[in-house]
RNA sequence: GCGCGGUUAGCUCAGUGGUAGAGCAUUGCCUUCACACGGCAAGGGUCGCAGGUUCGAACCCUGCACCGCGCACCA
């Protein structure tokens, strides 16, 4: 009989040839010379990763194993794409880093293993604001500049292009320790010259569909870094502060004072009015008299009292003082009647002479401390209590931003609806998808973006004026006498293009065909506002379509405290020093495993200790199988299976459906999780140790050939059939770890000979292009002869094992040591000779006439009685309290049981299944019980 | 104020109505011929609190508390 294995796999006569192709060279080591030996392990004792990461990263670069084809997409072999998140091109690699890039990169390592063409298009954002930051901090520090204007526009954004070069590739290439599968031939850059002509067509179109506009608006500014910012670079902070209560006289009422309530006394001097409630009873008759503003000094001037229905009469005195200049509300109050505008601040924050002589030219802190002495001075201030507010902060600079008035460039957003929409209707899936309601929601309370930054760092504004003209337009316009705009547009105007700005657009590219829209977006929820939900508005603008399917939002790092990661705190570790010291392997292994999908994650480096340790046992495990010899020719014989082999068979397809299920839906940590129980608990714990009683055996023992009669031939094929499972569960096993542990799967792939007969594209030049396993099916399982109940057996057999150590732990037994089994059922002598080697007994002794002496420790397992003779060392007291423990156990558990099931209303209105559950539990209660009580008995 | 997460063993977390689980940590034994980055075993939980639904609740409902996050804000 033939049966396909695998489809488009391995054939069972491939596996035939496969096995005898591995006779010889069994083991081609990359690492180490070939030592020749049929039974020399030729895998090294150690494994090295820094040397084999090392190795096969440049081996996959060279191989161009990384690199689309747009060209070989097909029906047959569909696209998958995902564009990078770009990190800034200054910006050094951090966990949020590997994280991200980790998961992508098993995505993507997935993908091509499930025989999917696989784009993973990196690159580099130029980041605006913070490069220029740095670049001007740097050059500061070497003294080379005071001021950015020392060196002038031109001269300074050489500068940071210089420095671009310089250090611009060092996520790059901290991305490719990491073992990002990314195609770095097309690796992308936001502010390139082909990226920029991107920019200045997107700016030009939205500006002629009459969607961007200029406009003098209320803007968050940012003093330190001297620029306006959009409403998402601002970050409300609690602070801690002071409500300041101060009085005024009313001029046309010298009598009548009134209080207001101000946390900025420093913008008095700004004030053109104080507003009340219109309907609130206690102020509304003074609406349309002044009163008189006590600063500055040397403008005491008499301001309006008006009427807003802006004024909560609950807060504070209920009287607001108006400083249109200075505040977003404010200003409103300000439009609706007409008040003057006076800004009191240099664009710094700096007060300026408009405040005062008093206050002109200090800080805006140190202008209130001086403000509030004044107000002191002249037996104005009321009283000052501690008061606790939210300031707005500059996400960049971190400092208290200044709403400002300013000339600035707006844009309202396009395709809204159909972005609002896609999400809405789960055609666009969110992972966890409760983000999608708050994408929603801010989808739903759009402000017009603020796109223009006062820095020299970013894609110019292609405006040009002269005169009264205003000329936009992607190339400068003809004539003499055009200037063009200052500004810089926001580093995530370039960004939102990301999608399909990397492949080519506005050609119709052969990238675009293939890969647009892209499959998965993996990145980080703090910035579905700033980049998810843009690029989804500009994909449907420009390309008409959504750019990917599904969106993956990562947890945010946490330390073991579950504070952020921060570099002020010093308690973000870098994944390089991880890298050295565990191995890439390691610490992408361990950041997946306490990343589950939709939570944050406490980062230990424990976790990624437990990585190391399990490449170690992968690697010592290979190794094992390295060391039985390799001069097997033998497929898989369904004749000579024995009921581990089964049981790990069954194991083997648990878990690769557990595997692949968890991936199909982002959960990650459940996939890892799978991974480390099944090979390290299943496969190494029981498995291998279970199989240790054939391949261990030097022949055909006495016992054996007198009781089953097997023949020294018989006993070479069992051993060559447990070498054949052992290689099939192995093979299988490195492909689903591979988009996990790439490095280590691959050496091993090539070390043990796995790629020996295999074709180019499935595995024969690299593990990441084997096909990812599939359980096996019915017809397979049928042809292998393995049942459902096969697992159950084996399950009965490691239960008498677990309890014939805990006799052996609990009487202090840490040796070789005899026991008796007095067996339920009939047992073959191979499932004796297991028991054997799983108890480390010496020897196991099956007597179904046995009658053990006073006091010997007894376990009832689901194979019969078992015995720990203990010839003299008998303590009955130790026994007996064994016992008893174990009786009272018994029976309170079955205590529990009958009291449930003696409850009519249980009994009456349970599920038939739960019924006979609690009934055969009862039973096996029951049976445990009189056991033990027989076995008390006997203790006398 | 509105919304969203979370609260289960010392720690990190699984567990969507039927006998409370894993890994790490701890403790004991074992330097046994793949692995001490290892093996074997053991201890450890009134599932945040209070009600409700149900034969039965960690799980469903209601309320509350605490931790975290987002949005909006009142000077």
């Amino acid at each position: 009989m033939r049966v396909q294995l695998f489809s488009g796999q391995v054939t069972l006569t491939g596996a035939a040839q496969y096995y005898k192709q591995r006779t010889r060279p069994i083991c081609k080591n990359l690492s180490l010379p070939h030592l020749g030996g049929p039974f020399m392990p030729e895998l090294p004792k150690t494994y090295t990763p820094s040397e084999a990461e090392e190795r096969w990263y440049q081996r996959w670069l060279d191989d161009k194993c990384f690199e689309a084809d747009p060209a070989r997409v097909s029906e047959k072999r569909p696209a998958y794409s995902i564009v990078i998140p770009p990190p800034n091109v200054t910006g050094i690699l951090t966990l949020g880093h590997v994280l991200n890039n980790t998961i992508q990169d098993i995505l993507c390592r997935r993908a091509r293993m499930l025989g999917k063409e696989v784009l993973w298009l990196p690159g580099t954002d130029h980041a605006g604001i913070a490069t220029q930051n740095v670049v001007e901090k740097t050059l500061k520090k070497q003294g080379v500049i005071k001021h950015r204007d020392d060196l002038g526009r031109e001269k300074l954004v050489e500068k940071i292009w210089e420095w671009k070069d310089k250090h611009g590739g060092i996520i790059i290439q901290q991305l490719k320790k990491l073992g990002a599968s990314c195609d770095w031939s097309r690796e992308r850059f936001t502010f390139d010259e082909d990226y920029n002509r991107c920019v200045m067509q997107v700016f030009v179109d939205l500006y002629k569909k009459g969607l961007i506009y200029r406009g003098k608006r209320m803007v968050n500014w940012c003093p330190s870094s001297l620029t306006a910012l959009s409403d998402e670079e601002v970050e409300m902070k609690q602070q801690n502060g002071f409500m300041y209560h101060f009085k005024v006289q009313v001029v046309e009422e010298p009598d009548t004072w009134l209080t207001i309530a101000t946390t900025r006394p420093e913008t008095i001097p700004g004030d053109t009015a104080v507003a009340v409630n219109p309907n609130d009873e206690r102020y509304k008759h003074l609406i349309g008299k002044h009163i008189r503003r006590p600063l500055p000094l040397e403008n005491q001037a008499a301001i309006p009292i008006v009427g807003d229905d802006h004024v909560d009469f609950e807060f504070g005195t209920g009287v607001l003082k108006v400083t249109p200049a200075h505040d977003k509300a404010d200003f409103e109050i300000g439009q609706r009647h007409h008040l003057e505008v006076i800004d009191v601040l240099h664009p710094n924050a700096v007060l300026n002479e408009l405040a005062g002589a008093d206050l002109a030219g200090l800080d805006r802190f140190e202008g209130r401390k001086k403000a509030v002495e004044m107000l002191k001075e002249m037996e104005a201030l009321i009283k000052e209590e501690p008061h606790q507010n939210n300031v707005g902060y500059s996400e960049r600079a971190g400092v208290p931003i200044e709403p400002r008035l300013s000339e600035q460039w707006f844009l309202k957003y396009p395709s809204v609806k159909a972005s609002q929409d896609v999400v809405a209707k789960g055609e666009m899936k969110f992972y966890p998808d409760r983000w999608a309601k708050v994408y929603d929601h801010w989808m739903g309370g759009l402000q017009d973006w603020c796109i223009s930054r006062q820095v020299w760092w970013g894609h110019r504004v292609p405006v040009w004026y002269r005169d009264e003209e205003v000329y936009c337009g992607v190339e400068a316009p003809e004539g003499e006498g055009w200037s063009q705009d200052p500004d810089v547009l926001d580093t995530w105007f370039s960004s939102w293009l990301w999608p399909f700005a990397t492949m080519g657009w506005p050609n119709k590219t052969d990238d675009l065909k293939a890969f647009y829209p892209t499959t998965d977006l993996v990145t980080g929820p703090d910035i579905i506002f700033f980049w998810v939900a843009r690029m989804i508005m500009a994909g449907y603008e420009y390309m008409g379509e959504m750019p990917f399917k599904n969106v993956y939002f990562t947890g945010i790092i946490r330390d073991k405290q579950g504070r952020k990661m921060s570099k002020s705190l010093g308690n973000s570790p870098d994944p390089l020093e991880l890298i050295a010291n565990y191995s890439a392997d390691a610490l992408r292994f361990g950041i997946m495993r306490s990343a589950p999908l939709g939570q944050d994650i406490a980062f230990d480096e424990k976790n990624v200790e437990l990585g190391r340790n399990f490449c170690t046992k992968l690697w010592n495990a290979a190794r094992f199988r390295e060391m039985q010899g390799g001069e097997t020719e033998t497929e898989i014989n369904p004749e000579l299976l024995s009921s581990d082999d089964k049981w790990i068979l069954l194991r083997l397809n648990a878990a690769i459906a557990e595997v692949t299920t968890a991936l199909e839906e982002y959960r990650f940590s459940d996939a890892t999780a799978t991974l480390y129980r099944f090979f390290w608990s299943e496969y190494c714990d029981w498995y291998v140790e279970a199989s240790k009683a054939v391949l261990w055996s030097t022949g055909v023992s006495p016992v054996a050939s007198e009781n089953t009669g097997e023949t020294p031939v018989l006993h070479d094929q069992r051993k060559a059939n447990t070498l054949a499972v052992i290689d099939f569960v192995l093979g299988q096993t490195l492909r689903l770890f591979h988009p996990f542990l790439p490095f280590i799967t691959e050496e091993l792939w090539h070390g043990m000979g796995y790629n020996a007969d295999m074709p180019e594209d499935q595995g024969g030049k690299s593990i990441m292009f084997a096909p990812w396993p599939k359980p096996l099916d019915a017809d397979e399982l049928t042809y292998f002869g393995i049942l459902p109940e096969d697992e159950k057996a084996a399950n009965e057999k490691y239960e008498a094992v677990n309890l014939g150590r805990g006799l052996k732990s609990s009487f202090n037994i840490n040796k070789k040591v005899r026991f008796v089994l007095k067996p339920s059922q009939e047992l073959p002598e191979h499932e004796i000779e297991v028991l054997r080697i799983l108890l480390n007994a010496e020897p196991l002794d099956v007597d179904a006439a046995f009658t053990p002496t006073k006091g010997t420790p007894t376990a009832i397992t689901p194979l019969g009685e078992l015995f720990l003779p203990l010839d003299g060392l008998i303590d009955v007291e130790a026994e007996r309290a064994r016992i008893t423990k174990e009786l009272a156990k018994a029976d309170s558990e079955l205590q529990k049981v009958c009291s449930k099931l003696a409850d009519e209303n249980f009994t009456a209105k349970v599920p038939q299944k739960v019924l006979d559950e609690h009934q055969q539990r009862k039973a096996d209660w029951k049976e445990k019980k009189a056991k033990l009580e027989e076995m008390m008995s006997a203790l006398g």
